[in-house]
DNA sequence: ATGGTCGGCACCCGA
């Protein structure tokens, strides 16, 4: 059996319903995992998504902020979801399809804009969010399993458009990046993107506040998509959908996708 | 060093 997933920020669900039913329609994943949905689970709009035969979903949500949703057209059963460094928000959920294979949806904290936690509550938030998900991991040890979404973190030189300029920059300083590095070794994940794309400049955001997006390019890769070592090698066609950063009123982030052979 | 643009929701907070 092979699957297609694809993982997206959208920056509000109820908003951008015609976009993602677009992208249901044109690139038809089996799974599309959601985040910053903006909405409470009862209020997601799932009329179209059922019409295109995404008829299953697993979802947190709260009113106005955060919010995570697994939409699919594979039976999925609700495997939980968490609540890291007791935020209070819906910044994960876990879905399970027939396969065995569990998906794990996060919409990691942001962090603010000063990389000091001294000084700025939300990075000491961020970091902590990461490292209870690696303390987590260590002690579920988890198997035939994938995590997607928007982590906030864009770890390698070729992931952010500077290196140089971006090194104070939260989403690229050293300690998220360690941190990510923890949490990832933790689950025993394997980047699958870089996995398939391991040379080059990659992105999946690019700011609102560029004059033009497309020409200064001036992008970040924070939108990942990871799998156990055991179904990794069952991973294969990856890609970022960079046309939908184009689509009219688009999200700031672009989809990224990945196939498994299992 | 600064400001630039969004979405939600009802004033500014979060990104």
């Amino acid at each position: 059996m092979s699957f297609t997933l694809a993982t997206w920020n959208i920056n509000s669900v109820r908003l951008r319903e015609p976009l993602v039913l677009k992208l249901l329609a044109e690139e038809s994943p089996d799974v599309l995992c959601l985040q910053e949905c903006k909405s409470p689970v009862e209020k997601i709009p799932l009329e179209g998504f059922h019409a295109l035969g995404y008829t299953h979903m697993v979802a947190r949500g709260q009113k106005g902020y955060n919010g995570v949703a697994i939409l699919s057209k594979l039976p999925i059963k609700d495997a939980g979801g968490a609540d890291y460094a007791s935020l209070g928000h819906a910044r994960h959920v876990a879905g399970q399809l027939e396969n065995g294979v569990t998906i794990h949806n996060f919409y990691v904290p942001a962090g603010g804009d000063k990389p000091d936690r001294e000084i700025n509550e939300k990075f000491g938030q961020k970091l902590d969010y990461l490292t209870e998900m690696r303390d987590a991991f260590r002690a579920e040890k988890l198997q035939k399993s994938i995590l997607v979404g928007d982590l906030n973190i864009a770890p390698r030189e070729d992931d952010v458009w500077d290196h140089k300029k971006m090194r104070k920059i939260v989403s690229h300083t050293e300690i998220e990046i360690e941190h990510l590095a923890e949490t990832q070794e933790a689950g025993g994940f394997i980047d699958i993107t870089r996995q398939d794309i391991p040379e080059g400049l990659l992105y999946s955001w690019w700011s609102y506040r560029a004059k033009d997006w497309d020409a200064a390019d001036k992008g970040r890769r924070l939108d990942h998509i990871w799998g156990t070592s055991d179904i990794s090698n069952a991973a294969h066609s990856s890609r970022v959908l960079r046309d939908a950063r184009g689509w009219t009123q688009p999200s700031d982030h672009a989809p990224v996708f990945a196939t498994f052979d299992l």
